[in-house]
DNA sequence: ATCTCTGGTGATCGCTCGATAAACTGAACC
DNA sequence: GGTTCAGTTTATCGAGCGATCACCAGAGAT
């Protein structure tokens, strides 16, 4: 409204930020830039974005490499901060109600066409934080509930648990995260109600995890049955 | 051996090669520059890795669009030429049988490094060959799998499949595919044995399917309260 | 009113990119 | 043996990239 006021000058849009704002803006805005472009996106046309001329990262960002490791910092490690993971060890709640609101949490925080596309192309560069990430997913996140699944099904939780085991883990986990996928970065139609996914595919873990303790062997014969 | 015989020039490495051999070549190789890459990979690192200079790409396609779409449908339509569809349907053989041999040819086709990162990188572009693709593996295969599962269970086969089933079998597509994904693309450790993984993910959507048509409604019960 | 400190700009460098045009070369044909 | 023609190279263009430097301008302190 009072665009007027220094009268002189209409390209004088807003500038002068203080450093701490503009900085963060130009981590912001490299994070929509390149979710979109992928890291290859160019310091002009993310620039262009603040209004600012492209020199200006330079003052902020030693390089544009600094810049994207501070963008993989904002990606990754916020949504982390909320501690979920405790969500998961309450055992004063029902296993089946703290998978599921866990998942919801979870998915609440990654499931965005941001976060999503920046994980796939920084997996894709095959970064060290990548696997780093894969890794907390495991110790985190599989883990915790695989120890959680075997205290309620009356076992022994000390014990490791068995590659057959984090693996169901990781192809559960695997599945609803290819539904954030399949949403954000191939726009497919998907069953939109999100926490009925969450269920039916909690359905089939448990139901799953449960049996594998009794009949492995079975099933284990069969298949190589049908391998050979 | 006989590489000798031309005696002059030490650089004429093994220039002049037929215009169609030339031309699948630089498809090959660009398929695999691609895929480490990227699109961005550069036209001369591509013709580097074949030895000839980079103009000459120049005279077997238009433009290195063109290049692309051609290792697009290298390498989407080649691997579906195997009619690996047909293996669904037969159904003089048990459906358990039939599902493990798919997903054991199925990711056989699919689980190397190529055509994963080239998969996922189409995939962030948003191209339109991407949403095919998913769209043939709705149709051909989850449709197919989820009919065939209808007909094991003694229920109708004529009506389409509910979004909800089809979400519960995107869920078991995908839990097998990202195993692919986490070999390939983030080099984690996986179980290594394939077929060990995929026994187990069928039995529990197995197990799922079968109990979905008889308590979903208990279940969504349960799922809304954990919600509100 | 002037000085100073700092956020911001203009111009430019060196490099790589995709693409084009012209020149070269070697095998095949007469 | 010379002609021809397709496969290949050399040279180069214009655009965009990340990065650097000298300079500008405006708010706050004096």
């Amino acid at each position: 409204m009072n665009r007027k006021m220094p009268i002189k000058r209409t390209r004088s849009k807003q500038r002068r930020l203080s450093a701490d704002d503009r900085r963060s803006e130009f981590v912001t805005k490299a994070t929509e830039l390149f979710a979109e472009e992928g890291f290859g996106g160019g310091t002009r046309a993310l620039a262009r974005r603040l209004g600012v001329t492209q020199p200006l990262l330079y003052r902020y960002f030693p390089s544009k490499d600094d810049l994207i490791k501070e963008v993989y910092r904002k990606v990754y490690l916020e949504p982390l901060e909320i501690g979920w993971e405790k969500l998961l060890s309450d055992r004063s709640r029902p296993l089946r109600m703290r998978l599921q609101e866990f998942y919801e949490v979870y998915t609440g925080a990654i499931f965005n066409r941001r976060w999503l596309r920046i994980y796939l192309y920084s997996g894709l560069k095959g970064l060290d934080i990548n696997r780093w990430y894969v890794g907390m997913v495991k110790d985190k996140i599989l883990t915790r509930i695989l120890r959680e699944c075997r205290h309620d099904a009356g076992l022994a939780t000390q014990t490791r648990p068995s590659a057959a085991e984090l693996e169901l883990a990781w192809v559960f986990h695997g599945g609803i995260f290819y539904y954030g996928v399949r949403k954000y970065i191939y726009d497919a139609p998907v069953l939109e109600d999100k926490a009925q996914m969450i269920s039916d595919a909690l359905d089939i873990f448990l139901a799953g995890f449960v049996r594998m303790g009794e009949s492995a062997t079975d099933r284990r014969a069969a298949s190589i049955k049908v391998v050979g």
